[in-house]
DNA sequence: GCAAGAGTTCAAAACGTTTTAAATTCTGTT
DNA sequence: AACAGAATTTAAAACGTTTTGAACTCTTGC
């Protein structure tokens, strides 16, 4: 493998003018980057990554700590990031290392890989909304991105979509539409994105001068199963008046929230109005549902490479940045005008 | 970070003296050797990971490609061998590097992580009968251990179980206890491993002086569906008289076939006998069916350990081992001795 | 008192890059 | 012709470790 040394003694020049030929330094000769060019080119040079690593001080390698849950059940959510990030990485000549978290504290795989003295970073996913590992890395000065924010208001570096907002765009959707009761099937509360996206909904209800009874509010998993259920139970109408329109976490679960309604004898759009929150996951098509769903869009993958720019820009120095970008909203075949009848807001 | 040089100051010692002290080497002085060990411990020190590969020429680091499908489907393989892995090679000073393959053909990722110059070796999985992986690899001499095998006979490094023995040692457990009409569900036949359970399935059945007609060998991915339709199909009858005994490529074939004879108004094991082979995946368990199946056992997180082991030690410099072990016989509830008037054989 | 040998320790080189500070060459101005 | 200043290049240090070959210190036996 050919070394700075040997093309600078090929052309006459030393490594240090090799060097930044290379890397594209102002100062140097225009003739001379292309001789140097054209030689490393010819010796199949490639710059060797432990030494430039050696007297940087950086290692070009981040951390992403995975969570396997008790039944080892992996999650699509994690392959899709792992396939994005890896790619986007690479582009960056940053690689990924992984660890596995099996312990209760969310801490510790952290503490241990920070041990071995070997990452520039860490790739965080998964907020909560007071997160453990924030504290940590932030107390120990460690870089980090994270996939989503622990608040609205953070000081460290992350992207994600404004999920308060995607509440909001949903419900702004069907009460143009003159949809008065409207239904939340929200995840989990312990993920932060849960918070937020309860948040815009009560806002965006609020602005309307509507209100949602606690009943119609469901907070859960988000599988196809728990759609289902909640939906059913909505639509009994026992406590109160069935929903018009149901504002789903993802299209998993709009697809049970689909299925209760029609097993009600409901039709969708026309008795109700559907819409979810959709990641672009492969497995989880929003238009081969039928009717195809109306969703707020943020493909999961389109996340990969400004998380990995900026990580590795923020490892390089640069201050922590905060990207929030707005979903888009798609509407289909899932939500129409609010059936007659249906007008009549929850007291 | 402390640095050797901090810790032979502190001493009076050379970073020579104190790099030999803290890596045993056997001609410094055992009072030095605590001396500098008590500083070091005192100063926190580590090694820079980066210094010692820069002059050692190794990095440090093995890849793993994993293979996703279309549909992005996990397996819980995949997380088994990634958690047990991660931490067998950590244990050694060795970091994981993830891609994911994408691709069509199998060695592109391979190529592109190789030119990104930073890695030791590979750990591959799932070995193809004739795979271009290793043909490509061994040209290039990058060192590479292999989870299982291609090939009875191989020259690379390689660890995983000896998957003739493991028909051999059902087969033969079911002719012990008197059946004579043995079926075999085994996996996709593209995996070598399939291979090795076939042949050894055939030599047995050969050396009881029987046959197993084509009819009732399925080859099939390993799924519980394809255990339940491959036996409800051979114990109808059609081709033949039907099994006394299956033995199955997993746990989870096992359970479909269990249900099969269920279904069929049959008992296991008074009709039928069903044995299977566990991976000792969590969400996979074989004492967990009623009855409790009789298994050849190796669990797949055992592999994690030699592998690392064989691909570290080659890496630098031992010759390529292979390590074969023989799966565990476990006799549980699922074997018994074959029904009245279901000795006779197939013709 | 000295040589041989074992037991310890050390200085220096090496790994391949980046970066600092200095040196050299070139260009234009007086 | 001299000089300033810009443009370009260089030597050397630095990063932190391992390793080579030499050097030093201590025994031991004569």
């Amino acid at each position: 493998m050919a070394t700075l040394k040997e093309i600078g003694a090929e052309l006459g020049l030393s490594p240090a003018t090799v060097s930044r030929a290379l890397n594209g330094f102002p100062e140097v000769n225009k003739h001379t980057v292309d001789r140097v060019r054209e030689v490393a080119e010819r010796l199949g040079y490639r710059p060797n990554r432990v030494a430039q690593r050696l007297v940087t001080g950086r290692s070009g390698m981040v951390g992403l700590i995975i969570k396997i849950r008790r039944d080892m059940s992996a999650d699509q959510t994690f392959f899709e990031m792992l396939t994005g990030l890896t790619a986007a990485l690479g582009a960056m000549d940053t690689d990924l290392v992984l660890a596995v978290d099996q312990d209760e504290d969310p801490v510790t795989p952290y503490r241990k890989l920070l041990e071995r003295d070997i990452l520039d970073g860490f790739i965080l996913n998964a907020p909560l909304p007071d997160d453990p590992r924030v504290t940590f890395l932030q107390e120990k000065g460690i870089p980090f991105v994270m996939h989503g924010q622990t608040a609205p208001d953070v000081n460290y570096a992350c992207f994600g979509i404004d999920n308060a907002a995607v509440s909001e765009d949903a419900v702004r959707l069907l009460t143009s539409l003159g949809h008065r009761r409207v239904a939340l099937i929200n995840g989990q509360s312990r993920y932060a994105f849960a918070g937020d996206r309860l948040r815009g909904f009560a806002a965006a209800i609020a602005a309307e001068g509507l209100h949602v009874p606690e009943a119609f509010i469901a907070t859960d998993a988000e599988t196809e199963v728990n759609g289902y259920t909640h939906a059913l139970a909505m639509l009994a109408g026992r406590h109160g008046p069935a929903p018009t329109a149901f504002v789903c976490a993802s299209t998993l679960v709009a697809a049970g929230v689909m299925r209760a309604v029609k097993d009600r004898g409901l039709r969708v759009p026309e008795d109700v109005s559907v819409i979810g929150h959709d990641d672009a996951l492969p497995r989880m098509d929003a238009v081969g549902l039928e009717p195809a769903l109306t969703v707020t869009r943020a493909a999961l993958r389109d996340a990969c490479v400004p998380l990995a720019e900026l990580l590795v820009t923020h490892v390089k120095g640069a201050p922590a940045e905060q990207r929030i970008e707005r979903a888009e909203l798609i509407v289909r075949g899932s939500t129409g005008p609010v059936p007659k009848g249906g007008e009549t807001p929850w007291r």
